[in-house]
DNA sequence: AGGTCGACCTGGCAGC
DNA sequence: TGCTGCCAGGTCGACC
């Protein structure tokens, strides 16, 4: 479901509104999404002040005042919604000791969430590449890693290991506003296509934010509301309709068994 | 070793 | 209405 920039969005919000509040309660009512027993999940979690709430890739990473951290992946439908009534698909209850709920909710179960001391417990941190914000994500350093690699771009810009936060939605849009067509070998892209890429991928992503992400189905912030990102899509979900640019339809493809969306005209 | 594919799970929607 | 098949924002492991 949820991007960087929709993970993001709900990141700010729960800084906001989880600040100094104390998980007073966890009920689990679908033992499936966690990645250890029920009740260690919830004895390292009862009673624990929030201190602050970040964000590595598409994991949220509350910080406990226990120097441990809980960690919630939200993968493809996974909500955490302030208060709100608990439904089918809600997961978990978070109960504060200021009698607020945080629900997680998560249609397709996929969803994971634990708590650890340390953040390189959880494999995934370990194999993640850099931040697209960070100043260590450089053209240099794509050009490094296009070299090594016969995959086409898209396929690329989706590799967590490659940059951290990027999924199809952006993958796309960066894609179109790159003028760069998904199935470019990424090892034949121009030193002046990768640093434009590089500009895409962060300008896409901020305006993003800025927009409080894309929703689709399911994907919603803190407050349950939808994310404004998605009216501005160019491509994504668009086949068969005219691309903004030049007016010719947007084509749909399958990459590495997921749908790509470009204009076939405009994209080189 | 790099790259692709299917599985994971649930539900919405189109087509018949 | 009811069935079938396809599709979905991600990640992981099996396999070639």
């Amino acid at each position: 479901m949820p991007e960087l920039p929709e993970v993001e969005t709900i990141v700010r919000d729960l800084s906001k509104s989880l600040r100094s509040k104390i998980f007073s309660d966890v009920i689990v009512h679908d033992t499936f999404l966690l990645r250890q027993k029920a009740d260690d999940f919830i004895r390292r979690t009862r009673g624990r002040a929030v201190d602050k709430v970040t964000r590595r890739g598409k994991a949220i990473i509350i910080h406990l005042a226990s120097s441990e951290f809980l960690v919630i992946q939200l993968i493809m439908t996974g909500q955490l919604i302030a208060g709100g009534q608990k439904d089918k698909h809600t997961r978990l209850t978070f109960v504060f000791s200021d009698g607020s709920r945080l629900l997680y909710n998560d249609q397709r179960r996929f969803g994971q969430l634990r708590v650890v001391g340390k953040l390189d417990e959880v494999k995934h941190f370990n194999i993640l590449g850099p931040e697209p914000f960070s100043k260590e994500f450089t053209p240099a350093l794509m050009q490094e890693a296009f070299r090594k690699t016969i995959r086409p771009i898209k396929n690329v810009l989706l590799d967590h290991t490659f940059v951290a936060g990027i999924g199809n939605i952006y993958a796309c849009e960066i894609l179109f506003r790159s003028r760069l067509s998904p199935k470019r070998q990424a090892r034949r892209l121009s030193r002046t296509e990768i640093k434009t890429l590089h500009q895409h991928i962060i300008a896409v992503l901020k305006e993003a934010i800025a927009h409080r992400g894309s929703s689709m189905r399911n994907y919603r912030d803190g407050s349950g509301q939808k994310g404004r990102f998605n009216e501005r899509l160019s491509v994504y979900a668009r086949e068969g309709l005219p691309c903004p640019r030049c007016g010719k339809l947007i084509q749909r493809i399958t990459q590495a068994g997921r749908s790509t969306f470009y204009c076939g005209h405009c994209q080189k």
